[in-house]
DNA sequence: ATTTACAGGACCGTATTAGTCCTGTATATT
DNA sequence: AATATACAGGACTAATACGGTCCTGTAAAT
Protein backbone atom coordinates (compact mmCIF):
# COMPACT_ATOMS: atom_id res chain seq x y z
CA UNK A 1 0.00 0.00 0.00
CA UNK A 2 3.07 1.62 -0.30
CA UNK A 3 2.54 3.35 3.52
CA UNK A 4 4.46 4.63 6.47
CA UNK A 5 4.50 1.95 9.45
CA UNK A 6 2.63 3.81 12.07
CA UNK A 7 5.47 3.22 14.47
CA UNK A 8 7.02 5.55 12.02
CA UNK A 9 4.03 7.76 11.77
CA UNK A 10 4.00 7.85 15.85
CA UNK A 11 7.79 8.70 16.33
CA UNK A 12 7.53 12.09 13.90
CA UNK A 13 4.21 12.86 16.27
CA UNK A 14 6.30 12.12 19.50
CA UNK A 15 9.41 14.47 18.02
CA UNK A 16 7.31 17.02 16.47
CA UNK A 17 5.78 17.31 20.12
CA UNK A 18 9.44 16.79 21.79
CA UNK A 19 10.43 19.45 19.41
CA UNK A 20 7.76 21.98 20.23
CA UNK A 21 8.18 21.25 24.05
CA UNK A 22 11.91 22.20 23.78
CA UNK A 23 10.75 25.54 21.96
CA UNK A 24 8.29 26.46 24.54
CA UNK A 25 10.81 25.60 27.58
CA UNK A 26 13.31 28.54 25.71
CA UNK A 27 10.48 31.11 25.13
CA UNK A 28 10.07 31.17 28.89
CA UNK A 29 13.40 31.83 29.95
CA UNK A 30 14.61 28.65 30.72
CA UNK A 31 18.25 27.21 30.50
CA UNK A 32 19.15 25.90 27.05
CA UNK A 33 19.30 22.73 27.03
CA UNK A 34 15.64 21.24 26.82
CA UNK A 35 14.51 19.07 29.78
CA UNK A 36 14.19 15.56 29.46
CA UNK A 37 11.04 13.74 29.36
CA UNK A 38 10.02 10.67 30.23
CA UNK A 39 7.93 8.25 28.24
CA UNK A 40 4.95 8.43 30.66
CA UNK A 41 4.55 12.28 30.20
CA UNK A 42 5.29 12.12 26.15
CA UNK A 43 2.73 8.95 25.82
CA UNK A 44 -0.14 11.13 27.57
CA UNK A 45 0.74 14.13 25.60
CA UNK A 46 0.29 12.33 22.41
CA UNK A 47 -2.36 10.55 23.72
CA UNK A 48 -0.71 6.89 22.67
CA UNK A 49 -0.34 3.85 25.15
CA UNK A 50 2.54 3.81 26.96
CA UNK A 51 4.14 0.37 25.69
CA UNK A 52 3.97 2.16 22.06
CA UNK A 53 5.75 5.01 23.18
CA UNK A 54 8.21 3.54 24.48
CA UNK A 55 8.97 1.60 21.61
CA UNK A 56 9.46 4.13 19.11
CA UNK A 57 11.37 5.84 21.72
CA UNK A 58 13.84 2.90 22.43
CA UNK A 59 14.15 3.23 18.45
CA UNK A 60 14.91 6.95 18.47
CA UNK A 61 17.30 6.44 20.94
CA UNK A 62 19.30 3.26 19.00
CA UNK A 63 19.42 5.55 15.57
CA UNK A 64 21.18 8.79 17.73
CA UNK A 65 17.96 10.28 17.01
CA UNK A 66 17.03 10.87 20.88
CA UNK A 67 19.57 10.90 24.13
CA UNK A 68 18.39 8.74 26.94
CA UNK A 69 18.91 9.22 30.87
CA UNK A 70 17.86 6.35 32.76
CA UNK A 71 17.12 6.08 36.64
CA UNK A 72 14.47 8.27 38.88
CA UNK A 73 14.62 11.51 37.01
CA UNK A 74 15.48 9.82 33.42
CA UNK A 75 13.83 10.30 29.95
CA UNK A 76 14.47 11.02 26.42
CA UNK A 77 15.32 14.75 25.16
CA UNK A 78 16.65 15.11 21.59
CA UNK A 79 20.21 14.60 20.28
CA UNK A 80 19.90 17.01 18.01
CA UNK A 81 18.87 20.38 16.97
CA UNK A 82 15.36 20.00 15.40
CA UNK A 83 16.91 21.86 12.11
CA UNK A 84 19.48 19.08 12.05
CA UNK A 85 17.15 16.26 11.61
CA UNK A 86 15.44 15.22 8.65
CA UNK A 87 12.39 13.31 8.01
CA UNK A 88 14.59 10.57 5.92
CA UNK A 89 16.29 10.30 9.32
CA UNK A 90 13.36 9.70 11.05
CA UNK A 91 12.15 7.27 8.54
CA UNK A 92 15.19 5.35 8.36
CA UNK A 93 15.19 5.02 12.02
CA UNK A 94 11.90 3.54 12.38
CA UNK A 95 11.10 1.81 9.45
CA UNK A 96 14.37 0.63 8.12
CA UNK A 97 16.34 2.50 4.85
CA UNK A 98 14.68 3.48 2.42
CA UNK A 99 14.22 0.79 -0.44
CA UNK A 100 11.00 1.27 -2.57
CA UNK A 101 12.15 -1.78 -4.60
CA UNK A 102 14.24 -5.05 -3.80
CA UNK A 103 16.98 -4.36 -6.47
CA UNK A 104 17.35 -0.87 -4.84
CA UNK A 105 18.54 -2.29 -1.53
CA UNK A 106 21.65 -3.66 -3.47
CA UNK A 107 22.57 -6.65 -5.65
CA UNK A 108 21.66 -9.84 -5.86
CA UNK A 109 18.89 -9.50 -3.68
CA UNK A 110 16.03 -9.39 -6.64
CA UNK A 111 15.10 -12.39 -8.32
CA UNK A 112 14.69 -10.35 -12.04
CA UNK A 113 17.81 -9.07 -11.71
CA UNK A 114 18.92 -11.14 -14.89
CA UNK A 115 16.24 -10.05 -16.90
CA UNK A 116 15.10 -6.81 -15.60
CA UNK A 117 16.74 -4.18 -17.76
CA UNK A 118 15.57 -1.07 -15.05
CA UNK A 119 17.79 -1.38 -12.23
CA UNK A 120 19.59 1.66 -12.35
CA UNK A 121 16.22 3.39 -13.15
CA UNK A 122 15.11 2.06 -9.75
CA UNK A 123 17.95 3.33 -7.64
CA UNK A 124 17.47 6.44 -9.07
CA UNK A 125 13.95 7.30 -8.43
CA UNK A 126 14.93 5.80 -4.70
CA UNK A 127 17.66 8.86 -4.38
CA UNK A 128 15.00 11.46 -5.69
CA UNK A 129 12.46 10.08 -2.83
CA UNK A 130 15.28 9.78 -0.37
CA UNK A 131 16.19 13.32 -1.16
CA UNK A 132 13.01 14.62 -0.98
CA UNK A 133 12.48 13.40 2.13
CA UNK A 134 16.22 14.81 2.90
CA UNK A 135 15.31 18.23 2.54
CA UNK A 136 12.68 18.55 5.35
CA UNK A 137 13.64 19.02 8.88
CA UNK A 138 11.45 18.44 12.08
CA UNK A 139 12.01 22.32 12.61
CA UNK A 140 9.52 22.20 9.19
CA UNK A 141 7.04 20.31 10.69
CA UNK A 142 6.97 22.36 13.97
CA UNK A 143 7.10 25.70 11.99
CA UNK A 144 3.65 27.47 12.45
CA UNK A 145 4.09 29.01 9.42
CA UNK A 146 4.91 25.90 7.30
CA UNK A 147 3.17 25.98 4.34
CA UNK A 148 5.22 29.29 3.63
CA UNK A 149 8.63 27.75 4.44
CA UNK A 150 8.16 24.90 2.34
CA UNK A 151 6.92 26.47 -0.69
CA UNK A 152 10.40 26.19 -2.20
CA UNK A 153 10.81 22.75 -1.60
CA UNK A 154 7.48 22.57 -3.37
CA UNK A 155 8.59 24.00 -6.03
CA UNK A 156 11.17 21.91 -6.87
CA UNK A 157 9.44 19.52 -6.91
CA UNK A 158 6.90 20.30 -8.96
CA UNK A 159 10.04 21.66 -11.19
CA UNK A 160 9.71 17.82 -12.84
CA UNK A 161 6.53 18.17 -14.42
CA UNK A 162 2.91 19.00 -13.14
CA UNK A 163 1.40 16.61 -10.88
CA UNK A 164 -1.07 14.89 -12.90
CA UNK A 165 -1.22 11.28 -11.53
CA UNK A 166 -3.82 10.43 -9.13
CA UNK A 167 -6.74 10.77 -11.07
CA UNK A 168 -9.23 11.68 -9.03
CA UNK A 169 -11.03 9.04 -7.04
CA UNK A 170 -11.17 6.59 -10.67
CA UNK A 171 -10.12 3.69 -8.89
CA UNK B 1 9.13 -1.40 5.84
CA UNK B 2 8.50 1.41 3.45
CA UNK B 3 8.86 -1.00 0.16
CA UNK B 4 6.26 -0.99 -2.90
CA UNK B 5 4.65 -3.70 -3.28
CA UNK B 6 6.08 -6.67 -5.77
CA UNK B 7 2.79 -6.15 -7.73
CA UNK B 8 3.86 -2.43 -8.19
CA UNK B 9 7.46 -3.60 -8.83
CA UNK B 10 6.39 -6.27 -11.80
CA UNK B 11 3.83 -3.58 -13.22
CA UNK B 12 6.76 -1.22 -13.73
CA UNK B 13 8.59 -3.59 -15.42
CA UNK B 14 6.42 -4.77 -17.88
CA UNK B 15 5.63 -1.36 -19.07
CA UNK B 16 9.21 -0.83 -19.63
CA UNK B 17 8.87 -4.07 -21.57
CA UNK B 18 6.32 -2.84 -23.40
CA UNK B 19 7.47 0.16 -24.38
CA UNK B 20 10.76 -1.27 -25.09
CA UNK B 21 9.00 -3.39 -27.72
CA UNK B 22 6.94 -0.57 -28.77
CA UNK B 23 9.94 1.24 -29.85
CA UNK B 24 11.57 -1.22 -31.64
CA UNK B 25 8.39 -1.80 -33.58
CA UNK B 26 8.19 1.78 -34.65
CA UNK B 27 12.41 1.37 -35.76
CA UNK B 28 11.68 -1.62 -37.95
CA UNK B 29 9.18 0.33 -39.99
CA UNK B 30 6.20 -1.17 -38.88
CA UNK B 31 3.20 0.92 -38.82
CA UNK B 32 3.25 3.37 -36.02
CA UNK B 33 0.32 1.71 -33.39
CA UNK B 34 2.09 -0.52 -31.04
CA UNK B 35 1.45 -3.95 -31.88
CA UNK B 36 -0.81 -5.51 -28.93
CA UNK B 37 0.94 -8.26 -27.09
CA UNK B 38 -0.95 -10.76 -24.43
CA UNK B 39 -0.39 -11.82 -21.63
CA UNK B 40 1.66 -15.26 -22.30
CA UNK B 41 4.20 -13.01 -24.75
CA UNK B 42 4.53 -11.08 -22.05
CA UNK B 43 5.26 -12.92 -19.42
CA UNK B 44 7.46 -15.44 -21.35
CA UNK B 45 9.05 -11.90 -22.06
CA UNK B 46 9.96 -10.74 -18.13
CA UNK B 47 10.31 -14.35 -16.93
CA UNK B 48 7.16 -13.70 -14.57
CA UNK B 49 4.19 -16.58 -14.04
CA UNK B 50 1.24 -15.97 -16.22
CA UNK B 51 -0.84 -15.63 -13.51
CA UNK B 52 1.16 -12.92 -11.96
CA UNK B 53 1.50 -10.88 -15.22
CA UNK B 54 -1.77 -11.56 -15.67
CA UNK B 55 -3.35 -9.69 -12.50
CA UNK B 56 -0.66 -6.91 -13.07
CA UNK B 57 -1.98 -6.22 -16.15
CA UNK B 58 -5.96 -6.10 -15.77
CA UNK B 59 -4.74 -3.68 -13.00
CA UNK B 60 -3.10 -1.81 -15.30
CA UNK B 61 -6.20 -1.28 -17.57
CA UNK B 62 -8.55 -0.78 -15.28
CA UNK B 63 -6.33 2.51 -14.54
CA UNK B 64 -6.20 3.44 -18.02
CA UNK B 65 -2.73 3.20 -18.58
CA UNK B 66 -3.17 0.04 -20.90
CA UNK B 67 -5.85 -0.89 -23.56
CA UNK B 68 -7.00 -3.98 -23.86
CA UNK B 69 -8.46 -6.17 -26.39
CA UNK B 70 -10.28 -9.29 -26.08
CA UNK B 71 -10.29 -12.53 -28.31
CA UNK B 72 -8.39 -14.60 -30.27
CA UNK B 73 -6.04 -11.82 -31.36
CA UNK B 74 -6.59 -9.86 -28.21
CA UNK B 75 -3.63 -8.09 -26.19
CA UNK B 76 -2.40 -5.27 -24.33
CA UNK B 77 -1.03 -2.00 -25.62
CA UNK B 78 -0.08 1.32 -23.96
CA UNK B 79 -3.19 3.68 -23.93
CA UNK B 80 -0.40 6.92 -23.87
CA UNK B 81 3.14 7.57 -24.97
CA UNK B 82 5.89 6.66 -22.82
CA UNK B 83 6.32 10.40 -22.33
CA UNK B 84 3.33 11.11 -20.81
CA UNK B 85 2.96 8.25 -18.25
CA UNK B 86 4.58 9.35 -15.15
CA UNK B 87 5.70 7.20 -12.57
CA UNK B 88 3.93 8.57 -9.58
CA UNK B 89 0.63 7.12 -11.80
CA UNK B 90 1.98 3.27 -12.23
CA UNK B 91 2.37 3.20 -8.26
CA UNK B 92 -0.93 4.76 -7.97
CA UNK B 93 -2.74 2.28 -10.11
CA UNK B 94 -1.12 -0.56 -8.47
CA UNK B 95 -0.12 0.22 -4.99
CA UNK B 96 -3.33 2.94 -4.42
CA UNK B 97 -2.66 6.50 -4.10
CA UNK B 98 0.43 7.58 -2.18
CA UNK B 99 -0.38 8.37 1.31
CA UNK B 100 2.51 7.76 3.36
CA UNK B 101 0.65 8.23 6.58
CA UNK B 102 -3.12 8.12 7.12
CA UNK B 103 -3.98 11.71 8.22
CA UNK B 104 -2.80 11.90 4.31
CA UNK B 105 -5.68 10.30 3.05
CA UNK B 106 -8.00 12.66 4.14
CA UNK B 107 -10.24 14.03 6.76
CA UNK B 108 -11.19 11.89 9.58
CA UNK B 109 -9.02 8.47 8.95
CA UNK B 110 -6.50 9.42 11.75
CA UNK B 111 -7.30 8.65 15.29
CA UNK B 112 -5.02 11.43 16.53
CA UNK B 113 -6.52 14.21 14.20
CA UNK B 114 -7.42 16.21 17.61
CA UNK B 115 -3.99 16.26 19.33
CA UNK B 116 -1.66 15.84 16.61
CA UNK B 117 -0.38 18.81 15.52
CA UNK B 118 1.76 18.24 12.48
CA UNK B 119 -1.30 17.30 9.79
CA UNK B 120 -0.03 19.45 7.53
CA UNK B 121 2.98 19.04 7.00
CA UNK B 122 2.68 15.08 6.80
CA UNK B 123 0.26 16.16 3.90
CA UNK B 124 2.96 18.35 2.24
CA UNK B 125 5.55 15.75 2.44
CA UNK B 126 3.18 13.26 0.46
CA UNK B 127 3.03 16.35 -2.21
CA UNK B 128 6.49 16.44 -2.23
CA UNK B 129 7.58 12.98 -2.77
CA UNK B 130 4.30 12.81 -4.97
CA UNK B 131 5.65 15.24 -7.29
CA UNK B 132 9.27 13.52 -7.15
CA UNK B 133 7.65 10.33 -8.51
CA UNK B 134 5.46 12.45 -10.83
CA UNK B 135 8.62 14.10 -12.84
CA UNK B 136 9.97 10.60 -13.54
CA UNK B 137 8.01 8.96 -16.87
CA UNK B 138 8.22 5.48 -18.58
CA UNK B 139 10.42 7.10 -21.30
CA UNK B 140 12.75 7.94 -18.95
CA UNK B 141 12.69 4.51 -17.78
CA UNK B 142 13.81 2.94 -20.70
CA UNK B 143 16.42 5.81 -22.02
CA UNK B 144 19.18 4.13 -22.82
CA UNK B 145 20.90 7.39 -21.71
CA UNK B 146 18.91 7.12 -19.09
CA UNK B 147 21.34 7.82 -16.31
CA UNK B 148 22.37 11.00 -18.07
CA UNK B 149 19.00 12.17 -18.95
CA UNK B 150 18.29 11.91 -15.23
CA UNK B 151 21.22 14.24 -14.21
CA UNK B 152 18.41 16.93 -13.54
CA UNK B 153 16.30 15.39 -11.63
CA UNK B 154 18.90 13.95 -9.31
CA UNK B 155 20.12 17.89 -9.25
CA UNK B 156 16.80 18.41 -8.69
CA UNK B 157 16.38 16.44 -5.57
CA UNK B 158 19.83 17.56 -4.37
CA UNK B 159 18.61 20.83 -4.04
CA UNK B 160 17.16 20.84 -0.48
CA UNK B 161 19.83 19.73 1.38
CA UNK B 162 22.34 16.84 1.39
CA UNK B 163 21.52 13.25 2.06
CA UNK B 164 22.37 12.87 5.60
CA UNK B 165 20.29 10.33 6.15
CA UNK B 166 21.24 6.51 6.03
CA UNK B 167 23.89 6.68 8.36
CA UNK B 168 26.03 3.61 6.76
CA UNK B 169 25.15 0.38 8.29
CA UNK B 170 24.40 1.84 11.52
CA UNK B 171 21.60 -0.26 12.62
C1' DA C 1 -19.87 -23.31 -32.68
C1' DT C 2 -15.46 -23.21 -31.03
C1' DT C 3 -11.32 -21.30 -29.55
C1' DT C 4 -8.76 -17.61 -27.72
C1' DA C 5 -7.95 -14.05 -24.42
C1' DC C 6 -9.36 -10.54 -21.21
C1' DA C 7 -12.55 -9.19 -16.70
C1' DG C 8 -13.35 -9.65 -12.19
C1' DG C 9 -13.26 -11.76 -8.29
C1' DA C 10 -12.57 -15.42 -4.53
C1' DC C 11 -9.34 -17.83 -2.12
C1' DC C 12 -5.43 -19.34 0.93
C1' DG C 13 -0.73 -19.80 2.88
C1' DT C 14 2.82 -16.84 4.37
C1' DA C 15 5.01 -12.85 6.07
C1' DT C 16 4.75 -8.53 8.20
C1' DT C 17 2.91 -5.32 11.51
C1' DA C 18 0.98 -3.58 15.81
C1' DG C 19 0.87 -3.84 20.25
C1' DT C 20 1.95 -5.96 24.83
C1' DC C 21 4.83 -7.79 28.24
C1' DC C 22 8.88 -9.55 30.69
C1' DT C 23 13.61 -9.53 32.39
C1' DG C 24 17.71 -6.90 33.07
C1' DT C 25 20.50 -2.60 34.00
C1' DA C 26 21.49 2.19 35.28
C1' DT C 27 20.53 6.19 38.28
C1' DA C 28 18.68 9.02 42.01
C1' DT C 29 16.82 9.26 46.61
C1' DT C 30 16.45 7.91 51.42
C1' DA D 1 23.08 -0.03 51.14
C1' DA D 2 18.22 -0.48 49.91
C1' DT D 3 14.60 0.99 47.19
C1' DA D 4 12.07 3.09 43.61
C1' DT D 5 12.13 4.86 39.06
C1' DA D 6 12.89 4.60 34.20
C1' DC D 7 15.30 2.99 30.16
C1' DA D 8 17.27 -1.44 27.16
C1' DG D 9 16.38 -5.22 24.66
C1' DG D 10 13.95 -8.72 23.41
C1' DA D 11 10.13 -12.40 23.00
C1' DC D 12 5.60 -13.14 21.95
C1' DT D 13 0.72 -13.07 19.81
C1' DA D 14 -3.34 -11.52 17.20
C1' DA D 15 -4.58 -9.13 13.31
C1' DT D 16 -3.63 -7.66 8.87
C1' DA D 17 -1.72 -7.40 4.32
C1' DC D 18 0.59 -9.49 0.49
C1' DG D 19 1.74 -12.76 -3.08
C1' DG D 20 0.26 -15.93 -5.90
C1' DT D 21 -3.22 -19.11 -7.88
C1' DC D 22 -7.54 -20.37 -9.73
C1' DC D 23 -12.35 -20.13 -11.26
C1' DT D 24 -16.35 -18.32 -13.71
C1' DG D 25 -17.99 -15.07 -17.04
C1' DT D 26 -17.76 -12.18 -21.39
C1' DA D 27 -16.03 -10.45 -25.86
C1' DA D 28 -14.00 -11.28 -30.35
C1' DA D 29 -12.15 -13.92 -34.24
C1' DT D 30 -12.20 -18.10 -37.11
Amino acid sequence: MFRLSKITDYGIVILAEMAQRSLAAQGEGSSETARSLNARELASHVELPLPVVSKVLKALTRANILESQRGTKGGYSLAREPEELTVAEMIAALDGPLALTQCSQGPSVCDLEATCSIKNPWQVINHVVQNSLASITLADLTSPVFSGQLAPLAELAGLGRPDDSLPGEGN
